[in-house]
DNA sequence: TTTTGTGCAAACGTTTTGCAATTAT
DNA sequence: ATAATTGCAAAACGTTTGCACAAAA
């Protein structure tokens, strides 16, 4: 089952004008997690004219709808972002600047602690470990 | 029982200066999540001659030996730290900024659970849902 | 046709860097 | 004495903003 980006656009009150939808897409099928200026990289073949404000614009958007969550700066001063927002666990390296996912009903049961007993509208979640991953531990 | 700052930055490799043992003592002691120039602004006082560079220095330090987290931007685009590093959720409000501890034991659990299955060598963790407080839903 | 979004370039603010003077060990 | 740290100023970098043009509704 495919992902309706232009319902996804729609439903956070934007137009869904091709750049957008083009990030959306990107956003959510990628198992990795880009940086405003990745996205830009990957996008710039097919919009030539494509820039980074209007990224970051859609980004804003997309974070403040909750469809995309924003995982914050990981030792490379720049804000990585995870469009997969079912519960799991980013595991980061700060010396390869590599994020992986780890699946872990724990991050579930967090996600309806916070629900029920903390009265916010929560947009989004950063549950995120940093350190040096195995093969960098290795390299030294 | 009162943590040994002297203790901590020695065994980071550091020189025991008065502005980081300051620096550590603020970190640890508070249940506020500073910003490096909240910590600055705090401190100028004590040490007139205090630099933002000594302080973002001593940060990267800390938290590198996991003795402080980085807990990212909340849409106020400066990284807030925690020197709290027991298991917890950190809650923070993207409009008022301000980010607030609660205790989980399934953070605690989410912490054994990687430091068994990822063969990283963790040094931190940025547990944070994100989203609008009460006060700030009521406010609108 | 009206309103929203784009892209550019310039601005902004946080964080980093280089270096001389200072200080901990 | 020696090597590390400080503090300053300037630079660097990611991100945001303002505005004229273009495009979606």
């Amino acid at each position: 089952m495919k992902t309706d980006y232009l319902d996804i656009i729609r439903k956070a009150g934007l137009r869904a004008t091709p750049q957008r939808i083009a990030i959306c897409e990107y956003l959510i099928d990628t198992d990795s997690h880009p940086t405003a200026n990745d996205i830009y990289m990957k996008l710039k073949d097919r919009f030539p004219s494509l820039s980074l404000a209007t990224i970051y614009n859609t980004l804003d958007v997309m974070v403040g709808m909750g469809y995309v969550n924003a995982l914050g700066s990981i030792g490379d001063d720049t804000v990585h972002f995870d469009g997969n927002t079912s519960p799991h666990i980013n595991l980061a390296c700060t010396k390869c600047h590599t994020i992986i996912d780890l699946k872990s009903e724990l991050v579930a049961q967090l996600d309806s602690e916070i629900d029920q007993i903390s009265g916010y509208r929560v947009l989004g979640a950063r549950v995120l470990y940093y350190g040096i991953c195995p093969q960098c531990q290795s390299t030294n």
